[in-house]
RNA sequence: CGCGGGGUGGAGCAGUCUGGUAGCUCGUCGGGCUCAUAACCCGAAGGUCGCGGGUUCAAAUCCCGCCCCCGCCA
C-alpha cells in the first residue's frame, strides 16, 4: 500500500545567495527523501519556493536602489537555476509572491479571524514624521538600551545579541530619512497562538520518532511562558494584502505569519497545474498521508508550533476538514565551516554558487550528504569535501563500477554474461547485498540519511571484499566460465548497491540505469543478461586538489 | 546565568535517553593484489571519552560544580 508523503522543504529567503550549509541543512536532506520514498512506491509531493517577501528583501532592495521585487526576481532565479544544476527533483517550486498564494493566506486569516483567533491591538511604535510613517523594526537604528552600543539594530543589537522593542532604543534614527521617530499609537492584527497551548502541548506529548533536539527545543518554548500573541501585520507596501481594509493603507501581512502557509498553497498550486484542483486533499485532508518537514533548526519553534497553530486555527474552514499536522520534523543543525577564514582569503567561498563551482554535483551532494548535521553542528570545509568525494565516493564506489564494468566488457563479450552455478560465497555477497537494502530502507524511513549513505557505501565495500577475494582477472586467463559468473555476481551486486545510492546520485544514477537498465522499487533486480556493455567511463572525476588550491 | 548545540585516538563523526570489554569513515605504518580513476583487499599502531567531585560491583553513558568552543535574519 502507498503512502501519501508531503515533502515540505523550508522556503529559501529571496534575500541572497544561499549556502552549502542551507543546501545540507534542508534542501538537499528533502530531495534525498524524497527520491527514496518514490523509489519505494510511495505518493510524494516536495514542495516549496522562494520566500519573497520581509523586511530583509526591503532593506537590501533600498539599499541597492532596485525594487523588491527586482531583488526578490534575482535570487529567485538563481535559486531555480541552482536547483536544476543539483538535480532537485522538485513537485513544485513556486514563490509567495503568486496571486494564488495571497489567496490562500488571506482565506485562512479570514478563518482565524472569523473564528476568534485573530483580533486587533493597539501599541506604541516609532513614526518617521518626515517620511511619514510608521517604521518597522529594521528600518530603525540607535543606541542599544543594554550595552550602549550605537548602531544597535530595532529589534535587537549586534553588539550584545540582546533583543528588545525599537521603542527602548537610546536616540533612534529612521534609516528611511534620518529624522528622529516619534512614539506614535498604531493598530495591528494579532494571531492568538496562546489560544493553542495546550492542544501544541498535546500534540507535541504525542510524537513518536522525532529528534530528541527537535522535540525537545519546542517543549521547552512551549513550557517556559507558553506562546505569546504576535502581530502579523506589519507598516510595509511589501507582502501580502490585508484581506480587510480596517486597519487603514501601508499595512501588509508579515512574513513570518504568510511563509509556512506557502507548503498549502504550493500544494494546491501544484494541484491546479495537474488539472485536478482538489488533488492537494489527497495529502492535506488525509490521516494516512505523512507530512515530513525539512529546515534548519532556527526554524524549529514556527514549523513545531506556529504553524501548527495556523492550522489548527483554521479548523475545518478550508475545504470542510481540518488540515493535517506536521508528522515530523527532522531539523538538522548546522554545518559549520572550519577554517571558513582561510577559505574566504583563499577566495573558495561557501554559497552553493561555489560548490557547483568546484565540484560535479553529484559528488557535491555525496560529500554533504555524508557529513549532514542530523545530531550536532558538523564541521566541513571546502578540503573536506573533495577529500570524501576522492577517497570514498570515488575510491569506493566509483572506482567498483568502473573496475567491474571494464572486466566485464573485456572478458564477456561486452555483455552481462550468462552466469554458471553460484557458490556459498556468491551467493553470500548477493545476499548481504539484499540485507543491506533492507538496513537502509529502515533507516530511510528514520530519515537517518547519513547513515543510509553508509548501508550504501558498505554494499560497496563488500563488493570490492568479494572482488579480491575471486579475483576474476587471474580467472579469466585459466577459468573464463568461472571468471564470467564471478562477474555477473559483481554486477548483480552493483545492481542492488545503485539503489541505495540513487537517491544521494541522482545523475550518475541516471547514467547506470543507461548502462544496466532501469531500477525497480527499493530492490535488487535481475540482470537482464546478454545486455550490451561498453567500455566504461568513470561515473565520476577525482577532484584535482592541486587545482582546487590554485583557484584559491 | 540570553537561547541553543558541542568538547570521544591526527581529521570528521557514532555511541550518552534504556550504565557493563570505546565503534565508523579517512589519514598514518606494514603487507597483499595489479582488473580498476596510484584505485582495491588484509593487518597494526594510536584514545586517562574537556576538568573536578559524587552514585554504583561497574560510567563516555546517571547526579553536582567548573572550563572551553560554536551558531543565533539556515
Amino acid at each position: 500500500m502507498t503512502t501519501p508523503v508531503l515533502v515540505a522543504v523550508a522556503w529559501p529567503y529571496a534575500s541572497g545567495s544561499r549556502h552549502l550549509g542551507h543546501l545540507a541543512g534542508a534542501y538537499l536532506p528533502a530531495d534525498i527523501f524524497a527520491r527514496q520514498q518514490r523509489m519505494l512506491g510511495n505518493e510524494v509531493l516536495m514542495v516549496s519556493g522562494s520566500d519573497v517577501h520581509g523586511t530583509p528583501i526591503t532593506v537590501r532592495a533600498d539599499a541597492e536602489g532596485v525594487t523588491a521585487q527586482e531583488l526578490a526576481d534575482r535570487y529567485h532565479n538563481e535559486f531555480v537555476r541552482q536547483w536544476d544544476e543539483l538535480g532537485m527533483s522538485w513537485d513544485l517550486y513556486t514563490t509567495t509572491g503568486t496571486p494564488h498564494h495571497a489567496e490562500v493566506t488571506q482565506a485562512m486569516f479570514l478563518a482565524q479571524l472569523e473564528r476568534g483567533h485573530i483580533d486587533k491591538r493597539t501599541t506604541a511604535q516609532l513614526f518617521d514624521p518626515e517620511a511619514e510613517r510608521f517604521l518597522p523594526d529594521r528600518y530603525v537604528e540607535g543606541t542599544c538600551p543594554h550595552c550602549g552600543y550605537g548602531e544597535a539594530r530595532g529589534d535587537q543589537c549586534d553588539n550584545c545579541g540582546k533583543t528588545y522593542d525599537a521603542t527602548d532604543l537610546i536616540e533612534p534614527r529612521s534609516k528611511v530619512s534620518g529624522a528622529t521617530p516619534e512614539v506614535r499609537d498604531t493598530e495591528h492584527f494579532y494571531f492568538r497562538y496562546s489560544d493553542f497551548n495546550d492542544q501544541l502541548g498535546t500534540y507535541l506529548n504525542s510524537r513518536q520518532g522525532w529528534r530528541s533536539h527537535v522535540l525537545n527545543f519546542a517543549k521547552g518554548w512551549l513550557d517556559d511562558e507558553g506562546l505569546i500573541d504576535r502581530a502579523i501585520t506589519r507598516d510595509l507596501d511589501w507582502g501580502v494584502e490585508l484581506p480587510v481594509d480596517d486597519l487603514g493603507p501601508g499595512k501588509r501581512i508579515y512574513v513570518w505569519y504568510d511563509a509556512v502557509i506557502g507548503y498549502l498553497s504550493a500544494s494546491q498550486e501544484w494541484a491546479q497545474i495537474q488539472g485536478d484542483s482538489d488533488r492537494w486533499k489527497h495529502w492535506w485532508h488525509n490521516d494516512e498521508s505523512r507530512h515530513v518537514y525539512f529546515i534548519g533548526k532556527d526554524n524549529i519553534p514556527f514549523h513545531a508550533l506556529f504553524w501548527p497553530a495556523q492550522l489548527l486555527g483554521v479548523g475545518a474552514d478550508i475545504g470542510d476538514v481540518a488540515l493535517h499536522l506536521p508528522d515530523d520534523i527532522p531539523a538538522n543543525q548546522y554545518v559549520t565551516f572550519k577554517g571558513g577564514k582561510a577559505s574566504a582569503s583563499r577566495g573558495i567561498g561557501t554559497t552553493i554558487e561555489d560548490g557547483l563551482k568546484h565540484f560535479q554535483a553529484d559528488a557535491l551532494r555525496y560529500a554533504l550528504a555524508a557529513n549532514l548535521p542530523e545530531q550536532a553542528d558538523t564541521d566541513i570545509s571546502i578540503d573536506e569535501i573533495a577529500r570524501r568525494i576522492n577517497e570514498e565516493l570515488v575510491a569506493t564506489w566509483g572506482n567498483l563500477v568502473n573496475r567491474v564494468l571494464a572486466m566485464t566488457n573485456k572478458n564477456c563479450d561486452g555483455a552481462i554474461p550468462v552466469p554458471g552455478e553460484l557458490t556459498a560465497d556468491d551467493q553470500a555477497l548477493l545476499d548481504a547485498v539484499d540485507t543491506y537494502l533492507e538496513t537502509s530502507a529502515a533507516q530511510f524511513d528514520r530519515v537517518e540519511l547519513r547513515a543510509a549513505l553508509r548501508t550504501g557505501m558498505d554494499a560497496a565495500q563488500a563488493a570490492n571484499q568479494y572482488l579480491n577475494a575471486t579475483e576474476p582477472w587471474k580467472l579469466a586467463k585459466n577459468d573464463l566460465d568461472r571468471a564470467r559468473t564471478v562477474l555477473f555476481v559483481a554486477l548483480s551486486a552493483i545492481n542492488g548497491a545503485r539503489v541505495m545510492l540513487a537517491p544521494y546520485l541522482p545523475f550518475s544514477a541516471a547514467a547506470l540505469d543507461e548502462i544496466l537498465g532501469e531500477t525497480d522499487g527499493w530492490r535488487r533486480v535481475e540482470l537482464e543478461v546478454g545486455r550490451p556493455i561498453d567500455k566504461p567511463t568513470p561515473l565520476f572525476a577525482k577532484v584535482d586538489m592541486d587545482a582546487l588550491a590554485d583557484e584559491g
